[in-house]
DNA sequence: CTGTTAGCGCCTTCAT
DNA sequence: ATGAAGGCGCTAACAG
């Protein structure tokens, strides 16, 4: 069934039907008798032949390290949502922070000329190096989420995830902790970010910064309360770069006995659902990721519109529950 | 750049280019002069093009609930990871478990005419309600995973849930437990059909069956635990429906003085990385999601390209740590 | 093996 | 407002 067809059994030419698929004002007689056929075999024209004509398939990519991280589920969930919404297909990508994968990734998507791309994460800047897959998609709508490309349509949505963990420590500090160690989840630029902001926080409160390092989400926090405990670690508050890793200190300081909240404060760092599964509940870093998603793929309608956009920074809040 | 500016810069026909791209003998000479100005360009066949005449653009759908969902995040990474090794590209749908939403993506996806689609979980066994909705997907391959659509081309790849508990409740009769709670979490035909699997196995032992309920998969197991104190409930071990339920149990219940794995047992459901988030870590039914994922894809890679296909039910197994 | 030609299904001038 | 015709970029017969 195609616009053949509907042209023929409806008596009219296929540029009629055309401008009826389009709204654009015919006889409204005819319009009746188009619509009929339409209805009658439920005719949806093939995006893919319209594509080969006007240049869009009305789909977009998302490209995520890892969709099993609930923080870019959330992005991608989020992006998803809000796209689809205004008919367009979303596709996700899993570039598992390879470089090569990303690039295989670009190239199928350039294939079928996506109409854009977003970004998930700093750590696609390093895009910015292979100056051909640049030049690829020198013109491509693109957004990026913490991060940006050297490209003619490149827009960004930041967070400021220093801030954000500089404000939780000071928070903390106020509070009176004086020895606060921090926990960080690999050495990922933006998370290096993080560790920053504890940093200058401690600094200029002049107290001596402690950090325990992991590359484990789920068990790393029981690694390092170990460690902890191993070093006879005098401390009165943690900061964890993740929520998962201060679910898991917030588990294992409690079955030494600490008292989360009293003996020792816990915050974790991204506000995800997660605080809610922590005993007591937990303190966290909020870096917005629903927002900023959201804020992404509405500046890449934006873009697609032809409306002008501007780049925009989003604060983090703090949450504060019971572990602090 | 298309294919007649690549044929005209090598001095030969669009056809010859069209049997390189398509590796078809051509001679050694005229594919050199091809080949040298396809990487000139950086020349790129257009799957719209292609897709117009060959029907298949290469790409393949995923309909899940919710990525945000654990369980269905491992499901779209394991098939988007398998399929685009074969080039597809993976268009994600998060249908929220709403019909309309639903049939709007199918709609969407039959408009671009995707290749196929991966359907997870038992949820979409609704669309066999909409004829008409079948009809438009009659000849699409399609596999289905713990379900099935009543159309020409639909395959499935089921899991036993229900024995799946049914072996962990036996384990923990054997073990010597005999006041077993189960935790169900909502109350979806997949849901319903683990806590059968809980049923049968008290009844064939003779013992009373008791069930609390929950719709928060965060903070759930704490409800259910803070129920269980108030009605002072006699137990010597807890078999629930999702991992991250077990996780909020185990908590809950070390807090109340417990001691997980000695003076009660839990199990989780999923055989998710959070069985090594609890303390003492989570011994949990695996429901293989990352197996009958990847079966899935390589099912649909078969109807693909033709082979025949058999529908498959893959085993549940019990992974025992430390928490029974 | 190579080139010519006719579609794939749709949109878009351009006359009418 | 309507219809005829050309073109989007590619594949697949069909001749040569």
């Amino acid at each position: 069934m195609n616009i053949y067809d509907i042209a023929k059994e409806a008596g009219v030419s296929i540029s009629t039907v055309s401008k009826y698929l389009n709204n654009k004002s015919i006889r409204p007689e005819l319009k009746e008798r188009i619509e009929y056929v339409i209805n009658k075999y439920d005719y949806v024209p093939s995006a893919v032949a319209q594509g080969l004509v006007s240049k869009s398939m009305k789909i977009v990519a998302v490209m995520v390290v890892d969709i099993q991280i609930s923080h870019y589920a959330a992005a991608a969930y989020a992006i998803d949502k809000t796209l689809s919404a205004f008919g367009y297909r979303v596709i996700i990508c899993n570039t598992l922070g390879d470089e090569k994968n990303s690039i295989r990734y670009i190239d199928s998507l350039i294939k079928i000329n996506v109409d854009g791309i977003i970004f998930i994460g700093s750590i696609f800047n390093f895009l910015n190096k292979y100056e051909k897959v640049l030049k690829k998609i020198d013109d491509l709508p693109i957004i990026c989420n913490n991060g940006h490309l050297d490209t003619n349509n490149c827009h960004s949505v930041y967070v400021d995830d220093k801030m954000g963990v500089y404000n939780a420590v000071e928070y903390l500090i106020k509070k009176g902790r004086q020895k606060i160690v921090y926990v960080q989840y690999l050495s990922t630029s933006s998370s290096n970010l993080k560790c920053s902001g504890y940093k200058e926080a401690l600094e200029k409160y002049g107290l001596k910064p402690v950090i325990y390092h992991t590359d484990d989400l789920m068990e790393g926090g029981y690694q390092v309360v170990e460690s902890m405990l191993a070093n006879k670690e005098e401390m009165d508050a943690v900061m964890c770069g993740e929520d998962l890793l201060a679910l898991a200190c917030i588990s294992g300081l409690s079955a030494a006995n600490y008292k989360i909240g009293s003996d020792i404060d816990v915050i974790g760092f991204n506000g995800s659902s997660f605080t809610n599964l922590s005993n007591p509940r937990m303190t966290s870093v909020d870096n917005k990721i629903e927002e900023t998603s959201i804020k992404s793929a509405q500046m890449l309608l934006d873009v697609l519109k032809g409306k002008k956009v501007e780049d925009v920074t989003f604060p983090c809040s703090l949450i504060i529950k019971k572990s602090a």
